[in-house]
DNA sequence: GTGGTCTAGACCACC
DNA sequence: GTGGTCTAGACCACA
C-alpha cells in the first residue's frame, strides 16, 4: 500500500479498513489483522496502526477483545457513515465556509439554494413515479 | 500553460484570465492580448479563446470594442467574483448538497456549525486586536 | 480481618461468610464458628457477629441449631446468591439509576447496549468451541 | 498533580481539564495551557498530553487554533457530560453486565426495577409541589 | 501471542 | 512559538 502526503497516514489506514468493510471484504464479528502484523505489512510503526485502530474503535465500526485482537462490530457500517460525517465535518467544511466568506455567500443563501435543490429532486422522483 | 483533463480548456483559459485580474496583474480599462495571440501563446485553437473571452464578456468582466480588441471593464473584479460565485453554485454546491444526503446531514447543522466557524474567527481577531 | 469505614462492621462479616460459601472452604452441613469465637477472632462484640449471623439466618443461608450452634444450609450456594442479588438491588442499583439520569440515558439504551455486550460474548465462545 | 495506576495517565489529564471546566475554573473560548508547557509541568511527555488534548477535542470540548493553541469550545460544558457518559459506557457498564449475569438478573428485570425507581421519585415530586 | 501506555527524540507545517 | 505525526523501543496486563 502506497501512502500520499497529503494525510497522515494512520487516518489512511483507517479509510483503507473502511474500504474493505463497504466493500464486503470483511463482514461484522471478522478478525482484522493484529497491529503488528498490519504494522509489518504496511510497514510502518505498531503505533501507527495502534492510532488508526484506535479511531476505528472510538467510532464503534471495530470492537476489541483482550488478549485476542479487534473484530469489526455488528454495526461497522453505519459506524463508517458515522466516521466518514465526522472526517466531513473537520476537513472539507471548514474549506467550504471559508470559500463562502471569499465568495461574499451568506449561510441564508446557502439554505435557500439547498431548499430549491430538495425540491428538483422531489420533482424528479414525482415524474419517475407517474 | 498546462491544461488538465477534468475540465474544459475554455474554461480553464477564462480561469487563467480571472487569476490575472485578482492578481491585479491587469487593470479596468487595459486591452488584454487578442484571441490570436493567446491562441498562439497557448498553443490552442483560437475558437477556444473565442469561447473563453464569450464567457467573460457575458459576465461583464470583459467588453469588446469592434475591430480593436478586448478590454477590462471598469468592475472586472467584483464581476470576477460573481462569475466564480456563479461556477460554485452551479458546479461545487450540487456535489456539497448531493454529500450531504449521504451522509445523512441536514441543512440545519451545518447552519450550527457555521455559527460556531464564525465564533472561532471572531475570537482569533478580537485577540489579535487586544 | 481489616473493617473498612463505608459499611457497618456486621455487613462485612456477613459478607465474608459469604466469602467463605462462595469459596468452597465451608459445605452444607457444617458448623461454621460460634458467635463467641468469631467475635474474639475479629475482635469485635458478639453482639456485631449476632447481627451479620442473623441476617444470613434470614436469608436462609445458615440456619440455627439451639444449645449447639449454626450450621450451613442445604442450598447456601444460592442462598448467598440471592442475598448479593437483594444488597446489589437495595444498594447499587438506585446509584446506578440515579447515574443514568444525571448522564441522560434512557433504560432503552441500556437494554441495548446489553445486547451488544451479550452478542460479543458469545462471539468469543464460539470461537473457543471452533 | 500525582497520578494514579488504576487509569491511563493522558486520561487523567483529560479528567483534570474536565474538572477544571466543571469547577469553572476556566470559561468558554479561554486559551489553555500549550502541550508542551502542560507536559512540563505535569512532568510527562508532551505525547501524552497531546493524546489527552486529542480525546477533549474529539468530544469538542476544546478545539484548535492553528499555531496558536488550543481553546475551550462554547459548550465545553455540555462536551464534558457527553464524554463522561461515553466513559460509563465503556468502563462501568461492562462491569455492571458482568454482574448481572453472575447474579443472574436479566435486563428485563432491571427494566422493571427502573420503572419502580422513576415512580418513587415521580411521587416525591408530587409530593414536593402539594 | 494479543493490545495499551509511555518515553525520547525527530521532523514538519503554520503563525 | 504553536500543534501534528511518526519512529524506535520499552514495559505492562491479559490469554
Amino acid at each position: 500500500m502506497r501512502f500520499n502526503d497529503t494525510q497522515p497516514i494512520f487516518l489512511q489506514i483507517a479509510d483503507w479498513v473502511c474500504e474493505r468493510i463497504l466493500a464486503r471484504d470483511w463482514s461484522p464479528g471478522d478478525r482484522i489483522p493484529s497491529v503488528r502484523d498490519l504494522a509489518v505489512e504496511l510497514e510502518v510503526n505498531p503505533n501507527t496502526v495502534m492510532r488508526a485502530y484506535e479511531r476505528l474503535q472510538q467510532n464503534e465500526v471495530i470492537f476489541n477483545k483482550r488478549g485476542i485482537g479487534y473484530f469489526l462490530s455488528e454495526d461497522a457500517y453505519p459506524g463508517v457513515l458515522a466516521m466518514r460525517k465526522t472526517e466531513f465535518c473537520e476537513q472539507e467544511l471548514p474549506l467550504f465556509f471559508k470559500k463562502l466568506s471569499l465568495l461574499n455567500i451568506s449561510i441564508k443563501e446557502i439554505e435557500e439554494k439547498y431548499n430549491q435543490f430538495q425540491n428538483s429532486l422531489n420533482q424528479g422522483e414525482n415524474e419517475k413515479e407517474q
